[in-house]
DNA sequence: TTTCCTCCTTAGAATCCTTCTAAATTGTTG
DNA sequence: CAACAATTTAGAAGGATTCTAAGGAGGAAA
């Protein structure tokens, strides 16, 4: 039986997840995919992911991010989440849930699934089909 | 008495709109307030509403149609929705309801407020209190 | 109405985030 | 290992929005 360190072994899930979907395993999406699958979930941006690839000496190019990250979306590993206008967020939990925006501060936090329960939706409009439902409940500072 | 066009009727209108608000009916203000406010609710961006004002020959410059949308936002008067990243829709129905997305072709639609009926939400976090809840429902093709 | 002060508007540059480009590299398959 | 297609890259380009510094306009008071 072979000895493996941690991160080999944290290599190869992502290598699988990365087949999986159907994604070529590189070694910038091995390296990506470790970063934002690794720990808990959690919402970064393209820049964050840069500076934690950076800081991880991961070499990788802010293209790439992008690239992948859409990739990921696209695969379903991430979502997208609206927060700010002008900037993509990430959200690592492609669960079913919603989001706080902290309008101070531009944090998101998730709330889970359970706590907004919505007991009505429109029927969706001729020709098309409804995709998915986000809620984002909007902070303001308490004293306000 | 004195005779008035429609277009006057509509100015002193806004005017008032403007001041109440708290904002100086500046001519641009007036102006935009008017293409705004006159007529139905709809959903618009800078460049649109920019582009209106040139069709109405409101001479006012793209910048002041930024300031003016956040201060009309700021004054209650508007409402920015979030539908794209990258690009911020102002919507002239500051009334409580939600948006349907279509993915396909960027578009917003609005949803009557009972259509969507909210059964449960979380407490706000210690120090914030919420803002305002935004449902956004995005459609896809019906054939996918 | 004239003055004065402040707020507002402006054109253009600057900034920010994101995507594109064309060339070099890498993964995969036979 | 060769060959091919997919991927990565740096830098340029793009689009939306904000900033800047200067001139212009509202309106309160004289």
């Amino acid at each position: 039986m072979p000895k493996r360190r941690l991160d080999n072994d944290f290599a190869l899930k992502a290598q699988d997840r990365l087949r999986a979907a159907g994604l070529r395993p590189t070694r910038q999406r091995v390296g990506l995919a470790q970063l934002l699958f690794n720990g808990p979930c959690r919402h970064l941006t393209a820049e964050d992911l840069f500076a934690e690839a950076a800081a991880a000496e991961i070499s990788v190019s802010l293209a790439t991010v992008y690239n992948t990250l859409h990739q990921f979306v696209e695969a379903g590993l991430l979502r997208e989440v609206l927060a700010e206008p002008g900037r993509a967020y990430f959200d690592t939990d492609v669960s079913n849930h919603h989001h706080f925006f902290h309008a101070d501060t531009g944090m998101l936090q998730d709330i889970p699934e359970d706590a907004v329960v919505i007991a009505a939706l429109p029927a969706a409009p001729e020709g098309a089909r409804i995709g998915r439902v986000e809620v984002v409940i909007r902070l303001e500072k308490a004293g306000a």
